[in-house]
DNA sequence: CAGTGGGCCTGAGTGC
DNA sequence: TGCACTCAGGCCCACT
């Protein structure tokens, strides 16, 4: 599910509201990804002092060490006092003072990973081979197209693997590539200058727009505060197999590439 | 070394 | 109604 924007959207919605928040107890339900890290005890007392993020992790600040927050394919967080008690894919309640952070994720593929800081081997084995974040200055179109003409994969592929840039998932993936014209089985060497202008700036452009709109909820995702997202209303080719191409009018074309799905218009995607 | 594909999990949907 | 199968927003890692 969540990709960058619905992190970011996620990040918002209760960083605010959990800032300054005394950590008073920790529940964990059925294993995640990765381990805690340590015994969740070890929060208990800590106080927590902002929320950033990184690519698709969430970065609980603590006042001594951080909490990573992965939400994998089907994680959501909810922030908030007086929660029901947890369900069977609640499987992580941080308590605090202010209200509780609790994780909900049926597949599992998220995690919560508490590590001493970002240079923490723990945290750094995660972070550290992360690309540039999209909706920051360091994006750069000079960086970028380095970073992209290096591999003969092919863009799609390369934009969901993180290592240039971060944060564009499959839907994204598939959106970000109609608007510049390009197709998704494209080798990355191959864009020139003039087609690598309009991916650097449509990433931007997708995600801003994506988070605007409170990112997309195919199925389940909400922000902390339980809001759904709706971009998915607004994507040109994701999921629209067959539908006509809201510029031409030509019917959308799916295809696979690594076991995930891509979408693309077969007459404004022509190379 | 770059690149591909398996695997982690559960739930929803489809076709028989 | 039940079963077998496919697919879903991500990412690590073993293999070629």
């Amino acid at each position: 599910m969540p990709e960058l924007p619905e992190v970011e959207v996620t990040r918002r919605s209760f960083a605010q509201a959990i800032a300054g928040a005394q950590v008073t107890a920790v529940r964990m339900g059925k294993p995640l990804r990765w381990p805690l890290g340590g015994d969740g005890g070890a929060l208990v007392g800590r106080s927590v002092s902002g929320v950033r993020r990184r690519g698709k992790y969430l970065l609980v600040d603590l006042d001594q060490g951080v909490l990573l927050v992965h939400l994998g394919m089907s994680g959501s967080l909810r922030f908030a006092q007086g929660l029901p008690p947890p369900g069977p894919h609640d499987h992580f309640d941080l308590v605090t003072t202010q209200g509780t952070l609790r994780l909900h994720d049926p597949r599992r593929f998220g995690a919560v990973v508490h590590a001493a800081g970002e240079a923490d081997p723990v945290a750094a084995k995660l972070l550290g081979g992360l690309g540039m974040e999209p909706l920051s200055d360091d994006f750069s179109l000079d960086a970028f197209s380095r970073g992209i003409k290096a591999s003969r994969v092919p863009i799609k592929q390369m934009l969901l693997g993180g290592k240039v840039v971060v944060g564009v998932g499959n839907i994204y993936a598939s959106e970000v590539l109609f608007l510049s014209g390009i197709r998704p089985q494209t080798p990355s060497a191959r864009i020139g200058p003039a087609r690598m202008g309009r991916l650097h700036a449509a990433i931007r452009q997708v995600l801003e727009r994506a988070v605007e709109l409170g990112g997309s909820t195919l199925k389940d995702f909400s922000n902390a505060d339980g809001a759904y997202g709706s971009y998915q209303a607004h994507a040109n080719v994701y999921g629209r197999e067959g539908a006509p191409c809201k510029v031409c009018g030509t019917p959308i074309k799916a295809l696979r590439q690594g076991q995930r799905s891509s979408y693309f218009c077969p007459r404004c995607q022509r190379a």
